[in-house]
DNA sequence: ATGGTGGAAAATCCA
């Protein structure tokens, strides 16, 4: 069996500690991370090796975004895109010895204004979900695991509010229709909803929130996906509430699932 | 309709 955890951790260095007591508590074979907003030189490895996450593959950049893949079996550096040409790290993938691939993406917010007229970042976020489409449709995943913050909550059941969010980037149909299109493309399952299909489920909880708890106006933004092949053998996922009430939380909290592999 | 919080880095951008 093998475990893969997704989380946006919105500072790895801020919140070394955290990561840490995920890993003991959770013991994951191999953790994403997005938004680490470190160089990779200056990212803390020290306690994640200790913890037996001696494999490390990751892309940085100062102060903002920012991918890592922390494991504790061996992983081969598989590469890297640079969706929409932005010049960010925002995607890293890697290699494990049975020849899974594994993606770890952090596709951008996209401002706030859902029009790409008005506001360039809607644009970028429409032209970094579409080149994915393009890029699974010109060659299809196989023995593939997509992970990471898409920042596009899917369904009607993955937000508060299916009505109020619909104006609101992250579920606006446009952002959705390219979601399900870069998905479609690559026979991707989502793996959460395989094996969660029907209820509320949020993985992000906005810091502006006088009490995020009580409030619940939460978002899936973070997805499991696993190419076609392989998506039968996913099981056991899991989304970590909790991990939004620990001390300076991250705004999102892991993802998990389980692959007989 | 508005403003609310948090992180990085450097008094502003991004989420």
């Amino acid at each position: 069996m093998f475990t893969i955890a997704t989380w946006n951790i919105n500072s790895v260095r801020l919140r070394e500690g955290l990561v840490a007591r995920f890993l003991s508590e959770e013991a994951p074979d191999v953790l994403c991370l997005q938004e680490c907003k470190s160089p990779v030189e200056k990212i803390p490895l020290e306690q994640f090796r200790a913890l037996g996450y001696t494999h490390v593959v990751a892309r940085g950049q100062k102060g903002y975004n920012g991918v890592a893949i922390l494991s504790r079996l061996p992983i081969t550096d598989a590469g890297d895109r640079d969706y929409a040409s932005l010049g960010h790290a925002r995607h890293v993938a890697a290699r494990l010895e049975n020849g899974v691939t594994i993606h770890n993406m952090y596709v951008p917010a996209g401002g706030d204004i859902p029009d790409r007229e008005q506001n360039e970042k809607f644009g970028q976020k429409l032209d970094f979900v579409a080149e994915m489409r393009d890029v699974f449709h010109a060659d299809n995943p196989r023995k593939s695991i997509l992970v990471g913050d898409l920042n596009i909550a899917p369904r009607e059941d993955d937000v508060w509010s299916h009505k109020q969010m619909r104006k609101i980037v992250s579920h606006t149909p446009i952002e959705v229709d390219h979601l399900l299109a870069a998905q479609d493309a690559g026979n991707w399952v989502d793996v959460t909803r395989q094996d969660i299909p029907a209820g509320l489920l949020y993985s992000w909880w906005s810091y502006r929130a006088k009490d995020w708890d009580a409030a619940d106006k939460g978002r899936r933004l973070d997805h499991i996906w696993a190419s076609g092949d392989i998506a039968n053998a996913a099981h056991a996922s899991r989304i970590l509430r909790p991990c939004r009430g620990w001390d300076q939380p991250s705004d999102h909290v892991p993802v998990l699932a389980s692959f007989d592999l």
